[in-house]
DNA sequence: CATTTCCATTGACAAAAGTCAATGCTATTT
DNA sequence: AAATAGCATTGACTTTTGTCAATGGAAATG
């Protein structure tokens, strides 16, 4: 239990035997039916969510009910609405599972506990948000400065795996098109083959 | 002298004078000229800059000269190519001043050291990063699902004085836009007046 | 203070993306 | 196995945004 969780920590600081016991008190092992929500819009995030198997989605939804996502998360991904996690101010995402998974939640006293006695964890967190920062830093350049077709193929060289298994229709609403844009997009490309 | 950068650090995270004059010995103050670079495309980022006055931006530039701008940082800011700072990689953003600026530079090193040496200064960095990346998600949020107007007016609202400082094709340029429909979405805004 | 340079706006037109509707295919569900 | 729901694609058309060119005014420069 926690293999994924676990390694992804010790890849960015590695802990003691010791160390992985005094964490584990701290997470809570969960499993999510695809399509079943983890966060719904308005209600407080009450966790971190670490993704041990499947993949889920946030999003948020506009006036007319059209989704637009804002993160995937496979194995080994983190995905919250950290804004409202922090805050307690009621969340502006809705988070649900595009598959069967299986989460580790890390709650709010959990997670300030842990900041508090466990130096490495603040570490494992800093380096965590750094990477999702610089990630999301890249996502936006790419949308302010890249044509569609080069979006499209980074996003695709960027995660293959999220390409094969989530609907295109999710990742043109990753990218903030139409379905039927993205659709063209890629008939566009094949044309050279 | 620092007077700026010490207020965000107290305001995140609280020093005693001491760790003050000791974070002092890892600063190192820079001034600027309007259009001067203190990075270029291709070179390695060898410092987190914070400003303590004036404004900087940061921009990638494509194939046909056309800048994208990635951030605005004002007093208080901080402004980096950070992958390239933590990974050595050359740098794929320009950063420089959109007037003459005071800056504290903090250097590779000198972060390393602070990291190691100093808990408050890691949980400054993981409170200042968790705050870019807060930041940076509504952006994309705003980016993806919400139509032009709506977006430029949150700008307005999250950055007015932004608005005010910069010319409004820099803004077009952070939002992706030409400088032509920028004009025309703020054309169209004024008829309700 | 004269001269550039920068900048915002506008118009006419072209290109890109969205909308709506229909089709056929595949995966799920019953 | 049949029925349903989800999905990708396509066509016709509309709306949005970009491109190019021109103008006038403001700000920076020598």
């Amino acid at each position: 239990m926690y293999e994924v969780f676990f390694r992804s920590f010790n890849e960015r600081v590695s802990l003691t035997k010791e160390e992985e016991e005094f964490v584990k008190q701290f997470l809570t092992p969960k499993k999510l039916r695809k399509k079943q929500f983890i966060l719904q819009e308005g209600d407080v995030c009450k966790y971190i969510c670490f993704v041990e198997k499947g993949a889920l989605k946030s999003y948020s939804v506009d006036a007319n009910g059209t989704e637009s996502i804002i993160q995937f998360a496979l194995e080994g991904w983190t995905i919250s609405d950290l804004y409202s996690f922090l805050t307690a101010e009621p969340a502006t995402y809705n988070i649900d599972a595009l598959e069967d998974s299986e989460l580790v939640l890390i709650s709010k006293a959990s997670h300030e506990t842990l900041l508090e006695k466990l130096p490495k964890y603040e570490t494992y967190i800093r380096l965590q948000i750094t990477g999702a920062y610089i990630a999301l830093q890249k996502r936006i350049t790419s949308v302010i400065s890249l044509p569609l077709e080069e979006r499209y193929k980074n996003f695709i060289a960027l995660y293959p795996n999220i390409a094969q298994r989530v609907p295109q229709h999710m990742i043109a609403s990753y990218m903030g098109l139409t379905p039927e844009t993205l659709s063209r997009v890629r008939k566009k490309m094949n044309l050279g083959k």
